[in-house]
DNA sequence: CTGAAAGCGCTTACAG
DNA sequence: CTGAAAGCGCTTACAG
């Protein structure tokens, strides 16, 4: 590769010290502007670029951050990582992606990221795979390091008023959905939950019980079932609960990935949607929109969700003030399109 | 933020030079064993990690790479920085990604970006979104600088032989395509092509024109219609031809997401798919396979791509043999599934 | 306005 | 085996 061209160089063309380029360079005043035009044109000329390991040795930053996801091929995170990069960049940062990929010990593989993107010098990192309990977000803390948590949160009462966070407001989530269904007519519904050792799952489970209780509608635990976010595990959750003697009119999948997995076991078995029974997602992924699909679904503005996880950590960096704390709840909207049945002028009760 | 233990600070503890300090961590010969398990002894408690900025200032590189998309929410783009990612971190690199987005200018956009990651000091960038005249690229391989094209080519006949670069055989995707859909019965077939100055459009249009003089198929210019791989493009062309005299009776989309928005051009008139019209994509995106969709497609495999690009750009990088270059073509293959008729047992003709 | 010196945190010849 | 010195490319007080 072409070596490049450093302020030493530029200093000897110039014939001046390189603490004069380096002041007209960074448009310092304390130069004469003939010695600063000189600089420049040198400079463009050489096609000077300063050294990023050097400039970030002493500047002790990177303008980098780093975002952790399960999987980028996943349309949430995938639009989660547009809105974090677009707004990044617009503020001068570039974006670090690590996927964490499905293994089983998921917070061990989540501490050594956290720890190779904390030795790469990383300036901050949005978390949005942290478990109920995660037990990497207290170091963090510790050490001061700036995160923010996108999408899912910590409950651990000790860290509630030091992290800051974005996410959907998941109880609110869990009992709209589920009131919606009740609404459309549905006693007895399925729950296909997410993992339940994220905040995200375990709200939105504990919303949909709420909102049974509130309504009057049938409960068994039996129609809850964890599926993980797996579109696989749903479709084998569904076709069982599906096989079973009274049988839920109605399925809430937690996200729209897995009301897919619910949708082809219910068609399988030449069942009609909404027709025989009802399907409900979360996300409102781009899938959901398609004509013979048209689920009805409930909305999180994914991509602003980024955008806000990035402007709150680099507030936080360049801020640098650790005794201000930033959690932004963000109002979930159903979307109804042609799966729960479909009234445009009303609810049936 | 916490401040983190340096060389120099090991050194004292251990009260040794921080030359041999450095040479235990890095475990150099030359140390007696009893310093270098004091070092790392001290080093571990103190949580030391070695200061990344200073280590890239002078080995001069970054371990990290860079990749070029339009945008990272695409499932198609998505897939493939899964693929880069993985492999990048297999061997000790990071992932910076970038996004285009679908401004007008997109060279200029795409030579600001070059020029950002490498003033970042990136060891090298794949990029995914290149024209077929880019003028980017000339500059990097004037420089020297380390990059590899993935999916999309420049056809610059002076560059022909000094890019690296992973592709799909797009004429043999066009062509093969074509041919399908004349075994299926048809004879005048639209092609919704995708941005004719990427190479993938270009070729893949260039092998349906050839596949339809090979077999003597209807051909009119009118038929081929740029849609710059904008779903809402296809759609309004796919409503355009559908209302013309002796209109073709398959679609050939140049990817899943044009295919869906023909898609719903074709649904919304109320014909069939395949009966009424049939309808080929190319990509095999996830969303092909449900139920109701079931679009026949052809396959890149496309993670596969992102996992050969990237170990092909480290190799480049570390080899440092400007003098070797790896161009790899990938096979298409075609996924039969329900869009373009279903014959189990072979061709119509 | 300009430059010599020190320093960011590390590594690499080079003496001892 | 160990350490003093120089240096990576830059910036920042500090003198002049």
């Amino acid at each position: 590769m072409k070596k490049r061209a450093t302020i030493k160089d530029i200093a000897q063309i110039a014939k001046i010290s390189s603490t004069a380029v380096s002041m007209a360079l960074n448009h310092r005043p304390g130069v004469s502007s003939r010695t600063r035009e000189k600089v420049l044109s040198i400079a463009t000329e050489l096609g000077y670029q300063p050294n990023y390991a050097a400039k970030s040795l002493i500047s002790r930053q990177s303008n980098t951050l780093a975002l952790i996801v399960h999987n980028i091929a996943d349309p949430f995170y995938a639009e989660l990582a547009l809105g974090v990069e677009g707004e990044a960049a617009r503020l001068g940062y570039s974006l670090l992606i690590y996927n964490t990929g499905t293994s089983p010990r998921i917070e061990e593989r989540e501490r050594d990221l956290i720890s190779n993107l904390r030795a790469r010098g990383v300036d901050g990192v949005i978390l949005s795979t942290v478990s109920l309990d995660d037990p990497n977000i207290e170091l963090l803390v510790e050490d001061r390091f700036p995160f923010v948590l996108v999408n899912r949160l910590s409950l651990d009462p000790k860290l509630q008023t030091k992290m800051d966070f974005v996410v959907l407001d998941n109880l609110s989530c869990g009992y709209k959905g589920t009131e919606h269904l009740y609404r459309m007519g549905h006693d007895t519904i399925a729950v296909i939950a997410g993992a339940l050792n994220a905040s995200t799952a375990s709200l939105r489970t504990r919303g949909s019980v709420q909102a049974m209780k509130d309504l009057g509608m049938n409960r068994d635990p039996k129609w809850v079932v964890e599926c993980h976010y797996i579109r696989e595990e749903a479709y084998r959750a569904a076709k069982r609960i599906l096989s079973a003697q009274n049988c839920p009119s109605a399925f809430f999948a937690q996200d729209d990935n897995m009301a897919l997995g619910v949708r082809e076991a219910i068609l399988e078995i030449d069942l009609r949607i909404p027709q025989d029974i009802s399907l409900l997602g979360v996300d409102n992924t781009p899938v959901t929109a398609l004509t013979g699909i048209e689920l009805t679904t409930i909305t999180q503005h994914i991509r602003q969700m980024g955008i806000t996880g990035a402007k709150t950590l680099i507030n936080k960096i360049e801020m640098n003030n650790p005794h201000m704390v930033n959690q932004i709840i963000m109002e979930p909207e159903i979307v109804i399109r042609k799966s729960c049945g479909f009234y445009p002028k009303g609810y049936v009760r």
